[in-house]
RNA sequence: UGGGAUGUAGUGUAACGGUAACACUGCAGAUUCUGGUUCUGCCUUUGGGGGUUCGAGCCCCUCCAUCCCAGCCA
């Protein structure tokens, strides 16, 4: 009991967003059904989910779970020309893998289009919708500008005999597409447009996923949405900003006669990231022309791009977290994204040896055939870590930036006369170079100190580098994908208004032939992997099927060298 | 020039009338068998102007700036 209220105390000096404060207020003064909070999460099966859905996911979700309700997974598909069933299982599939679980409660805007059509059915009885037959053209016109009212439209006061048979006529497929159209009557003068009679029903005859060809009029957002809100019993309905604008749109669906619930939206800032682009319309964009290979390219902001990039959920929740809520509209930096990932992948991450731009030293004091096994810890960060075996021998790889014939000053790794340390090893000290006709560096001749097995000799000498390696002989071949940003500027298209002129030509870098130890072979799809001094990477989860294994580098280590080989210009 | 919102370090978010803070970034240093990690320190903040109050980031007035809205998209 005391431990409770201590925990009480605790929680309350967390200081909570403002959307929680609405919920703890409802909560405190009644005016939640059942005391149960009931979100949703309403994506329309349009595209993809990308990484600004999951700050919306988050916190629908994590609303419900933090107060003891419920989230419902809805699927928002009012407009059948847009919309397929692959949207719709990638949907399900990105929730399931940030690891939210709707449970029975997945719904379909058009599970309701009965109730829906009786409802608006019933608004025509009531004289309070009718059937208007102006062109698109025509309603622009009537329907003013931001600074001046709109007009009636001039078949504004048919009768409710004829408007019934005309939206009866329509249901029944009697009309051309864009011929007569169902709009309530609100207030054409409203400062606000989307209260100047808004349409409630268009003709498509489009085939729907779902209901077929059942339908050939379809309800439009502000019409269905507030009222499956209502249908389902949601509490709190939550959407960003740009729907601020249609919340009086909102409550008139949900004051109709007979809807005996009503759902209270409000409204968050949507997350931006600087060098990202977070618009269905623009990442379909770059699918459809090409420019990624596919909504899970690993350089998309799609979920499944960044899951097959090897990013973490937990880190993505994290990341969320950190960001915040509130109604500011925002850009958040990229860089606290990736210190998120790195923060967590640091953690989880089995360490392995992988040499991306190799070149091949020598050890000419080593015997020729000799093959012995060291001993390497999967996860420093880890104390209780496993560990596994490393084959080493006289003829190996490092990094080809880890030799330098003329080093520059700070530079602590393998140059004539210094020694080194080879992790887990023995102490290197380079001796001589071999080059080919065009002066390039084919091998490096070494000597190695026997005392120093393991890393650490007896006199305590100190080196100041320690360079990853990997056996030229028992070593394996594997394809690293270098990933980086897609655009180059933190606000992609801002200076040119086109977002494409700010692509980032590396964004990809293929190295066919990296050179690994051979616990990579162990590898499995969703393990996360650290190459040391390279970054963390993980198994491609698509083009894996044989041959040649192919890794993703998710997010480069922090490098603290190359900054500082920037600043002495190097 | 209509309506709706929003302004706190470079970026995000706290402080709920009582000493402006946390994280990321950046910078400097220490530690390290990853130039990673970890640790230490530093930098910089309430859009402007009035008012109320013993006291204002917070309340009031005013100005300014930014964002959203004129789909038969969501």
């Amino acid at each position: 009991m005391q431990e409770k209220e201590d925990l009480e105390v605790k929680e309350e000096k967390i200081s909570l967003n403002f959307l929680e404060r609405i919920i703890e207020d409802d909560l405190a003064n009644g005016r939640v059904p059942d005391n149960t909070i009931v979100t949703r999460f309403p994506p329309e099966p349009n595209g993809y989910l990308h990484i600004g859905h999951i700050k919306s996911i988050c916190i629908n979700f994590g609303l419900a779970d933090k107060y003891g309700g419920r989230c419902h997974l809805r699927l928002d598909d009012t407009n059948p020309e847009k919309e397929e069933q692959e949207y719709i299982n990638a949907i399900k599939e990105d929730l399931k893998w940030l690891g939210f679980d709707w449970g029975t409660h997945e719904y379909y805007a058009s599970d309701y289009y009965q109730n829906l059509y009786e409802i608006a059915v019933r608004l025509i009885e009531e004289g309070k919708a009718f059937v208007d037959s102006l062109s698109a053209e025509e309603m622009k016109e009537y329907r003013g500008t931001l600074t001046e009212p709109g007009k009636n439209s001039p078949y504004r006061e048919r009768s409710i005999e004829e408007n019934l048979r005309l939206f009866e006529e329509m249901r029944q497929g009697k009309h051309a597409e864009g011929t007569h159209i169902l709009r309530a009557k609100i207030d054409m003068s409203s400062p606000n447009i989307n209260m100047r009679d808004p349409a409630l029903y268009r003709i498509k005859f489009a085939h729907h996923l779902r209901t077929g060809d059942k339908w050939c009029i379809y309800p439009m957002y502000d019409f269905t949405h507030p009222i499956s809100d209502a249908l389902e019993g949601i509490t709190h309905s939550i959407c960003t900003l740009e729907f601020e604008d249609h919340r009086p749109a909102y409550d008139w669906a949900t004051s109709i006669d007979g809807i005996d619930h009503t759902p209270r939206q409000y409204e968050f800032a949507r997350l931006n990231i600087s060098y990202l682009i977070m618009s269905k319309r623009r990442l379909l964009q770059l699918v459809q022309m090409g420019i990624v290979t596919g909504w899970d390219d690993p350089r998309m902001p799609t979920i499944s791009g960044i899951r097959r990039r090897g990013y973490s959920p937990e880190s993505m929740k994290d990341f969320i977290n950190r960001v915040g809520v509130a109604k500011v509209e925002s850009v958040v930096d990229y860089s606290l994204m990736e210190f998120c990932v790195r923060e967590d992948l640091n953690k989880r991450a089995e360490r392995l040896m992988v040499i991306l731009d190799p070149i091949k030293i020598i050890i000419d004091n080593y015997p020729e055939d000799k093959v012995e096994y060291f001993e390497a810890v999967d996860n420093p960060e880890d104390p209780n870590s496993a560990t596994h075996q490393i084959p080493f021998g006289r003829e190996l790889y490092i990094e080809r930036e880890d030799f330098m014939e003329v080093p520059p000053k700070k530079y602590h790794r393998l140059y004539p006369g210094n020694e080194i340390r080879l992790k887990y090893a023995y102490y290197i000290t380079a001796d001589s170079v071999v080059k080919d006709d065009e002066g390039n560096i084919t091998e490096v001749h070494c000597t190695y100190d026997p005392l120093s097995r393991g890393g650490t000799t007896p006199d305590k000498r100190k080196v100041k580098g320690t360079s990853h390696w990997v056996s030229a002989t028992e070593g394996v071949s594997i394809e690293a994908r270098l990933y980086d940003k897609l655009f180059l500027t933190e606000n992609p298209g801002k200076a040119t208004g086109n977002y494409l002129d700010d692509l980032n030509p590396d964004s990809l870098v293929v190295v066919p032939d990296a050179k690994a130890e051979p616990e990579i072979l162990n590898a499995k799809v969703g393990d996360y992997l650290q190459f040391i001094r390279n970054g963390y990477f993980c198994l491609d989860n698509k083009e894996n099927q044989d041959g040649k294994l192919i890794f993703n580098r998710t997010v480069t280590l922090r490098d603290s060298w190359a900054k500082m080989k920037k600043k002495m210009g190097i």
